[in-house]
DNA sequence: TCTGGGGTCCTAGGACCC
DNA sequence: TCTGGGGTCCTAGGACCC
């Protein structure tokens, strides 16, 4: 049975919302930064990128690439309204949706194909009226799967709309690099590249069983990458697993020694993860504390509690207890906390009278945050420290009620 | 003014149990 | 008595995605 997938992707997303809602940043160079001073490129407009403007640079590159670059702060809040409404748009064509991104989506539109004549009418509506309401444009790839529609996507941008029948496949893939793959990155495109592999259709032919004594699973999942096969579903919310891990980390504006002071970002974090988790409504029994040194190497600890936790005083002390083992001997760059091995709520055991009462509390002083943001109320025992948390939000980012947290 | 932040999945090695 | 082997849980790290 042949599938109808097709995969749409918003074009410099960040950025043309931006252009949008500020008329005086068309037709400008434009990229879209963190809130914090070390921070990156997120997204650059279509101008910005003419001059080499691209995702992941740092600024001082950036600007020298393009010294009339207009800068501007990710606005999480207008990013998350828009995504809601172009995922509104893609749901009247195909319950079977799924988000994979801000600005991302799957959509199996076989059950819709008789009903709108063609799959190129029903990319047709869904472009003229994302246009027409937020005045935005994607790129549409349409093909049997997943790893091919987004193929696809990719092939043609911006507003571009790409369709690969089945017979093209093969041809399509023969000269195809490896890297162009979802799934393929840097580090894997090396190690193929070190066994002969730059092609799919090398890869496709490739012994399963080499690749197998490399890449473990994953060299079969390699083999049918290369062919083009794919047979994932496109999974709706609904039927999307729970989330598993609740975290935060912040790059810090200036690389910190002190004990106390790491201290006190870890509060921060610790109430961020503690919010979101309670948001989310599981707790989890494994804390994780992450730390990037000056010389960004990275490492990470964990300790499993003997009960699951999510209020952010016992997510604090968890993580504070494995900095007390920690032997640091560089200033720090950035720290992370997070919570996982998570129960839901509903499978949760009955909790005691009185810590249900604690919760409570809990959840009180949560609504008063997050009307009025991050630390405004606290409990007394972290009354000590003020400020607020930075919230990046990354294209990987997803509006809420759209990730599967678990709650009936 | 060098290098963000949110996740998922996989692996390898060790502890522990039967 | 000179050393099996399977299963599970845990830890830390790494690849990958957007």
């Amino acid at each position: 049975m042949t599938r109808t997938i097709m995969h749409i992707d918003m074009n410099a997303f960040f950025a043309a919302v931006e252009q949008q809602s500020n008329p005086a940043l068309r037709d400008h160079p434009v990229a879209v930064v963190g809130s914090q001073q070390r921070t990156i490129i997120l997204t650059s407009s279509y101008e910005a990128r003419k001059y080499g403007v691209k995702t992941g640079m740092t600024l001082y590159e950036a600007r020298q690439k393009c010294p009339q670059l207009q800068l501007v702060k990710a606005n999480n809040r207008l990013y998350t309204y828009v995504s809601s409404q172009i995922m509104q748009i893609f749901q009247d064509y195909t319950p079977l949706m799924e988000v994979s991104s801000v600005d991302e989506a799957f959509l199996d539109v076989s059950g819709s194909l008789s009903y709108y004549g063609s799959v190129e009418r029903i990319a047709y509506l869904i472009k003229s009226r994302i246009k027409a309401r937020l005045g935005l444009i994607c790129s549409v790839g349409i093909a049997p799967n997943k790893l091919l529609a987004k193929l696809a996507s990719d092939m043609h941008k911006p507003d571009g709309l790409t369709v690969i029948q089945v017979e093209e496949i093969p041809e399509l893939l023969e000269n195809l690099p490896i890297g162009e793959i979802c799934g393929i990155g840097r580090k894997t495109t090396q190690k193929l590249n070190r066994l002969g592999i730059f092609s799919c259709g090398q890869l496709g032919r490739f012994s399963v069983i080499k690749l197998r004594r490399q890449f473990g699973v994953i060299g079969e999942q390699l083999v049918l990458m290369g062919r083009g096969i794919d047979s994932r579903p496109v999974v709706s919310p609904e039927q999307e697993a729970e989330v598993k891990t609740v975290g935060h980390s912040m790059t810090l504006r200036k690389d910190i020694s002190l004990r106390e002071d790491i201290a006190k970002f870890l509060l921060q974090l610790a109430e961020m993860v503690g919010r979101r988790a309670r948001r989310y409504g599981v707790s989890g029994r494994t804390v994780t504390l992450i730390v990037r040194r000056s010389d960004f190497s990275t490492f990470s600890r964990q300790q499993i509690q003997s009960l699951p936790i999510n209020s952010s005083e016992d997510i604090y002390y968890a993580v504070l207890r494995i900095l007390d083992g920690l032997l640091l001997t560089q200033p720090v760059r950035l720290l992370g906390v997070r919570l996982s091995n998570l129960q839901h709520r509903g499978r949760q055991l009955l909790l005691l009278q009185e810590e249900r009462r604690r919760e409570q509390l809990t959840v009180s002083l949560d609504q008063v945050n997050d009307r009025h943001g991050e630390f405004t109320v606290m409990s007394g025992s972290l009354l000590t420290v003020k400020g607020k948390g930075s919230h990046v939000i990354s294209p990987a980012w997803r509006p809420e009620g759209i990730r599967n947290i678990g709650v009936q």
